[in-house]
DNA sequence: ATAGGGTTAG
């Protein structure tokens, strides 16, 4: 109808909004036999051969096939001549070309796109181009225009619903998104819910923390029969275990009942990993392997085991996937690769983690960070900065992440120019705000460089809340610099955000002992002691032949616990004639001298490490995993059996690295 | 003739 009308004047500029971009639809003959005779792209030329013009079916298929060849501009040049061809090629052909505006992200085209499909009556009335509509201005970063057609429309079919939802998530507006369904759940009537819909739904339901959305969802599903749909129970499967519910629990009694497919399995390991439980992981992982009924492991599976691996510091199990990543040539694969990356730092092997990393095709962002933040956890800060740069040079703009990265870096080094340095270019030249993250590095980075007013200063500057991890810095920052004053401010605010947590206080009553505040260090015992709050036991495990062993202070569990202290004894002994003098000063004030050092003989990273040296490969790098912070003490000893040993001993606490090697290590003096 | 769709990486 109207459309013949459209096709001589030039369409006029939609209001304002219109930004300069080179509109694809201007009707100039010249520029239509442009586009029929350039050959910027070989392929438009191919295509349009092939068109009849009089056919509009032609023409749609003309910029669908282009779209999906991936050239959206050919796509929307293809479009203007069709309209100015055949007016009739407008009903068919819009949908793929709002399609291509949101490929090509150009709202311009889009809108001018909007006005066409209004003036031609298409909108509201047409769903194909409604939904396209609301897809584009999601995919053009513009929610809120999309709102605006969307309360046009009429009555909104499933799909349009699905693309407004679908749209939210993208925009990160998950609330809205799960609204678009709200009353559907409320009415538990399943009118609107197909398929895709509730894929986008259970999304939704993942990323809010309102409770029940999940189960009455899956209510939903089930009277409508879409329970043995894979695809929806495996999104079901994923709400269960984020969302409000947060239970890993209820998500693998659905693993357990559902029917399988990879993505359930690659799932529930994921889920696993992400959540620490590495074991659970690593278990499913095998068993997909052996019972999972012809279930074959993929690329998703693999970066999803290598996680478990690095969480656990299981370097052999680590090693064995990243032999089957190999073999199934996936080693390019950034997702892959990046998590062989990751496993390898995280497992103290950063020549390993440097090799895999060059293997990567097209290193992301996420590959290089992965890469600097290996070198930052081993205390390797000129590498990390220089992997820092090549980034820079291979033409990708680094972004929040990257500067945690980086920070860490410094921070764990002890750059302290190169930090201040980019922690002020982050903002200055990259326009990024720093977060939590990045002050906690600062803040680190500062105090043990006894910079503590300035890192006072910065945690007073603050835009955001500081959280435990900032005020934890700035408080092992004083125990290294003996300052009273600030050690008490650091404890009454982390007292505020975290009163589980009797570390601080054994710091902070240590900070008195060492001033000889003997009053204040009895007053914060009592303190614990009145408020029942207690240490979590520390321990440490290693890893050996494939199993792991957990030693707790003092632990007399182990099968060879009687040659392990015996060892340690004669370990020791070598250790004292090589100079090393336990320091007592990280142990409770209340205890003699003797008892002192009794007590620290026998913390358990030193059994582990003793267990270690007798049992494994000499040479080999020994690995342990601590779940508190190490002590000065231990941290003292394990460069002098580093010394007499010529063994590499690392140790990694929960957050940390500690490399002894060469003697670096920049851990404060924590309990 | 044309529309909407998650699980992996710091």
């Amino acid at each position: 109808m109207a459309a013949a009308s459209l096709m001589t004047p030039p369409l006029p500029n939609p209001p304002a909004m219109v930004t300069p971009h080179p509109a694809p639809m201007t009707s100039n003959p010249q520029r239509e036999r442009d586009v029929r005779s350039t050959p910027t792209s070989s392929l438009r030329a191919l295509f349009l051969r092939a068109v009849d013009p009089s056919r509009p079916a032609s023409w749609s298929a003309a910029v669908a096939d282009l779209l999906s060849s991936g050239d959206a501009i050919a796509a929307l040049a293809t479009f203007a001549a069709a309209v100015r061809a055949n007016p009739a090629a407008l009903l068919p052909a819009l949908p793929p070309a709002l399609r291509a505006a949101a490929a090509a992200t150009s709202l311009a085209a889009g809108r001018q796109l909007h006005l066409l499909a209004l003036r031609s009556g298409l909108f509201p009335s047409d769903p194909y181009s409604a939904s396209a509509l609301l897809h584009m201005y999601h995919h053009c970063s513009h929610p809120v225009d999309a709102r605006r057609a969307f309360d046009e429309i009429p009555d909104p079919n499933p799909v349009i619903i699905t693309a407004m939802a679908s749209g939210y998530m993208r925009n990160n507006l998950f609330h809205h998104s799960l609204g678009l369904f709200r009353d559907m759940i409320a009415s538990d009537s399943a009118s609107v819910i197909d398929e895709a819909a509730a894929l986008v739904a259970f999304s939704a339901s993942a990323r809010v923390t309102d409770r029940g959305v999940t189960a009455s969802l899956h209510a939903l599903i089930v009277k409508i029969g879409l329970e043995r749909n894979a695809g929806v129970v495996n999104t079901m499967l994923d709400s269960y275990a984020k969302g409000g519910s947060r239970d890993l629990g209820a998500a693998r009694k659905v693993f357990d009942t559902m029917e399988r497919d990879v993505v359930s399995w690659n799932s529930m390991i994921a889920l696993y990993a992400q959540n620490g439980l590495s074991a659970e992981a690593l278990g499913l992982y095998s068993k997909m392997m052996n019972v999972g009924g012809g279930i074959k492991c993929n690329a998703v599976a693999l970066s999803a085991v290598l996680l478990a691996c690095a969480h656990a510091g299981a370097i052999q199990m680590g090693k064995r996937i990243h032999n089957q990543v190999v073999r199934m040539g996936l080693e390019e694969n950034v997702y892959v690769g990046t998590s062989v990356v990751d496993m390898y730092s995280k497992c103290g092997r950063v020549e390993m983690a440097c090799k895999a990393f060059q293997k990567i095709k097209e290193k992301n962002i996420l590959s290089w960070s992965a890469m600097i933040t290996g070198y930052g956890m081993h205390g390797h800060g000129q590498e990390a900065l220089e992997v820092f740069a090549d980034m820079k040079r291979s033409g990708l703009r680094p972004n929040y992440i990257t500067f945690i990265s980086v920070l860490a870096a410094c921070s764990h080094a002890g750059l302290l120019n190169e930090g201040r340095h980019w922690y002020s270019a982050m903002k200055r030249e990259f326009g990024i705000e720093p977060g939590v993250e990045h002050y906690g590095c600062m803040v680190d980075l500062l105090g043990r460089a006894g910079c503590l007013d300035e890192a006072y200063g910065l945690i007073k500057d603050m835009k955001v809340k500081p959280d435990a991890a900032i005020w934890g810095a700035l408080l092992s920052a004083c125990r290294i610099h003996k300052n009273v004053e600030l050690a008490e401010i650091s404890v009454k605010r982390l007292f505020e955000l975290d009163t589980t947590n009797s570390g601080y206080y054994v710091l902070l009553s240590n900070i008195y002992a060492e001033a000889g505040m003997w009053k204040d260090v009895e007053r914060i015992r009592l303190l614990v002691k009145t408020r029942g709050i207690e240490k979590p036991p520390g321990y440490s495990k290693v890893e050996l032949k494939g199993y792991t062993h957990l030693f707790y202070v003092g632990d007399k569990s182990h099968p060879q616990h009687k040659e392990i202290y015996s060892y340690l004894e004669k370990l020791l002994e070598r250790m004292q004639e090589a100079g090393y003098v336990p320091n007592t000063g990280s142990v409770l004030h209340d205890l003699d001298e003797e008892e002192k050092e009794s007590a620290l003989r026998i913390h358990s990273e030193k059994l582990a490490v003793a267990f270690a040296l007798m049992n494994s490969v000499p040479g080999s790098v020994i690995h342990i995993i601590k779940n508190l912070r190490v002590c000065s003490d231990c941290h003292t000893a394990m460069k002098f059996i580093t010394k007499i040993t010529e063994r590499e001993i690392i140790i990694r606490d929960l957050q940390r690295f500690h490399h002894f090697k060469d003697g670096l290590c920049s851990c404060g003096d924590y309990w």
